[in-house]
DNA sequence: TGCACCGCTGGTCTTAAGACCTGCGTCGGA
DNA sequence: TCCGACGCAGGTCTTAAGACCAGCGGTGCA
């Protein structure tokens, strides 16, 4: 009779975190024992309920994948990094930290139970050719923004409200804010201040 | 019978636009003939309402003084910059576009005054010392912010939540509110985005 | 001693923001 | 024709944010 590998669950957005419990509770060997929605919060779960296997967000406002890797200092439960295409630049980074290995967002569901498994069991998810093709080329590459997305984007790093953002595009604020939700919800960001610093460091606007 | 000098102000903060009102209606030469929160209104403004005088800041969110000034091509109104000692950087470029000089906004109500009438009468405020003092060093200093508000303001800088920076300096959300409200005041931000943006301009966090 | 500044915190209130529901019309491609 | 993507916009609802009222205690300086 083994024991059920205990997951935590560390991501900002509650969207990730209850997709991610949606399929790992179907697996019969895993018990999700904890959710964390920041660093600090993730620390406190470790202490608390000792998880084997940690999906760990590196990108979170204050303290994030990277400190809280940095605090356990390899020690402690297995870390695995939930990574996404625009973010992949840290990963190199977390590894040296002691993370056992990276899966994207997106990955399937039967491949990320995959990987908990084996990072459980004491492997690592490093190829070399992938450890290099993360590390070669220069910033990683934007996610898909429709071209209006783009553009209210763009205001928002100028620092505009919805409404100016609107009365300057000639649209309705309405629809400013769907544009935001959507573009909010592809650059991952969780309001509009992370969008513009977002926009900032990627040259946007 | 003289005709009154008609004055246009334009700065996003309406608190700003309020206090300069409370002392210009003072003055009998002058007429308020409008307000303006941004760059578009302004320009409106400046085709409907015809002021002589334009007391404008340069530092808004969208459409910027700097752009009024652009649009306008040096006819129309004389244009009176409002700055302050973290925006004098500007001032240069806007006096090229074709502002007639600049007050800093913590000007006393009756310099002001003498500075609105000496515009309007065609002169300029410039004189070569002060335009040399503005040019000289790096970038303008910084506000003074006390330790607690740029800490504050570098996490804001981060993305993070009052609530989170509450955690992460260990005093109460409310009291966090408190020192964005103030240092938002000092900056001379509308909002915690506009605040972020500030931040990183200005190397904080 | 009085005052200003600082950090902390409570309260009330308004509103901008954002999530999530919906639907329409246009366009392009299978 | 159907479907997905896109842009536009309506609705409901919650809540984070921020303004502004207040107060406390500590520190430093005139």
């Amino acid at each position: 009779m083994h024991e059920p590998i205990r997951l935590l669950i560390v991501d900002d957005h509650p969207v990730v975190r209850q997709g991610l419990r949606a399929y790992l509770e179907l697996e019969a060997d895993f018990d999700i024992v904890a959710e964390a929605g920041d660093g600090e919060e993730a620390l406190a779960a470790i202490g608390e309920d000792e998880p084997d296997v940690v999906l760990l967000d590196l990108k979170m406002p204050g303290t994030d994948g990277q400190a809280v890797l940095e605090r356990l200092g390899g020690d402690g439960p297995r870390v695995l990094v939930l990574t996404s295409a625009t973010d992949s630049e840290r990963v190199p980074a977390a590894i040296e930290a002691g993370a056992a290995g990276f899966v994207y967002k997106d990955i399937d569901p039967d491949a990320l139970a995959a990987a908990i498994r084996t990072v459980h069991a004491g492997q690592t998810l490093l190829s070399p050719a992938a450890m290099r093709g993360l590390m070669s080329g220069g910033p990683a590459a934007a996610p898909e923004l429709t071209p209006r997305e783009s553009q209210v984007l763009g205001l928002i790093a100028k620092g505009q409200t919805n409404r100016q953002i609107a009365r300057a595009l000639g649209v309705s604020e309405k629809t400013v804010k769907t544009h935001v939700t959507n573009l909010l919800r592809r650059i991952g960001a969780a309001d509009r201040t992370q969008a513009a610093l977002w926009a900032v460091r990627h040259g946007v606007g």
